[in-house]
DNA sequence: TTGAAACTTAAAGTTCACTTGAATGATCGC
DNA sequence: GCGATCATTCAAGTGAACTTTAAGTTTCAA
């Protein structure tokens, strides 16, 4: 199965110009022409842009995965590297998972403090109880002194 | 206990220049000042600059973080808008949480395939090995038609 | 009291990742 | 073959989030 740009756009929740910009930033080299000019883009494109989507989603910038796409061309060469690149994208996944879970526990102490005001009316008020045990860790985190 | 900018900075692990920029923004309207203009950072602030944090983290921009810091000036009155802002942000953050644990599924699947790849010697020799079965979920999203 | 370090502002500059516009060309259904 | 739709390139524009610069002020230690 074949696709055109529009149709990759489709499939992969993006502006067909952002596909574009990709294939100009070096980033989908191993995408064919039509005879007329046109991206025919097959399957294996798709895994490539899934990649690239993961690999922004990890923090990389677009000149990173430039040379990680530059590491494929290369071939067998690179597998080291490219082991070393993911090795580290899987160290920096894990920190980020474990800090926006940290968030995740600030929000929901956030959600509890702020339907525990709603049901008293007032802030003020919610200051004056007890903290529930599974929150004071991270409302701990939030202080700075212990004045 | 007070801060100066500089060393409310380095508690943040953040420039200077970012807090500064952060009150010129309307993120920090509860910053008092010295006699000599300066700014005078207490513990409060501190929790503050924690919270526009972590609203940056569940992906809010500056403006809507503005936006949540003057229903915070409004005071009671905006209770019910700021729980509604902060259930919002915890279904948010779930959903990426989600995201980031497929992403990370996908990176432990490339880490074994170059893995195996560098003990092989070629990518060409992985394509014919068996794919772990932890790894077949993450790799059949990977692909687009079953043909 | 004096000099260095850290602070102040306002404005301009930077980087990143797109996005848009304009002019042109290809493909497809009828 | 014609018109609609979608594609092409290149260059310029955008918006967000800082960052830097410059000129000046405050604080503090010696």
């Amino acid at each position: 199965m074949v696709y055109t740009v529009g149709e990759m756009a489709k499939l992969m929740n993006l502006p067909a110009s952002t596909i574009r910009y990709y294939d100009n930033e070096g980033l989908l080299p191993f995408v064919e022409r039509s005879d007329g000019g046109r991206r025919v883009f097959r399957d294996a494109d798709y895994e490539t842009l899934k990649v690239i989507e993961c690999l922004k989603k990890t923090g990389l910038s677009i000149r990173e995965i430039k040379a990680f796409i530059d590491m494929v061309k290369r071939g067998d060469d690179s597998i080291e590297e490219r082991l070393e690149l993911f090795l580290a994208r899987k160290e920096a996944l894990e920190r980020q998972l474990a800090d926006l879970n940290d968030m995740l526990e600030l929000v929901r102490f956030k959600c509890w403090y702020y339907e525990t005001a709603k049901e008293a009316g007032s802030e003020a008020a919610v200051k004056k109880k007890e903290i529930p045990p599974e929150f004071k860790k991270i409302k701990a985190k939030l202080r700075l002194s212990k004045a």
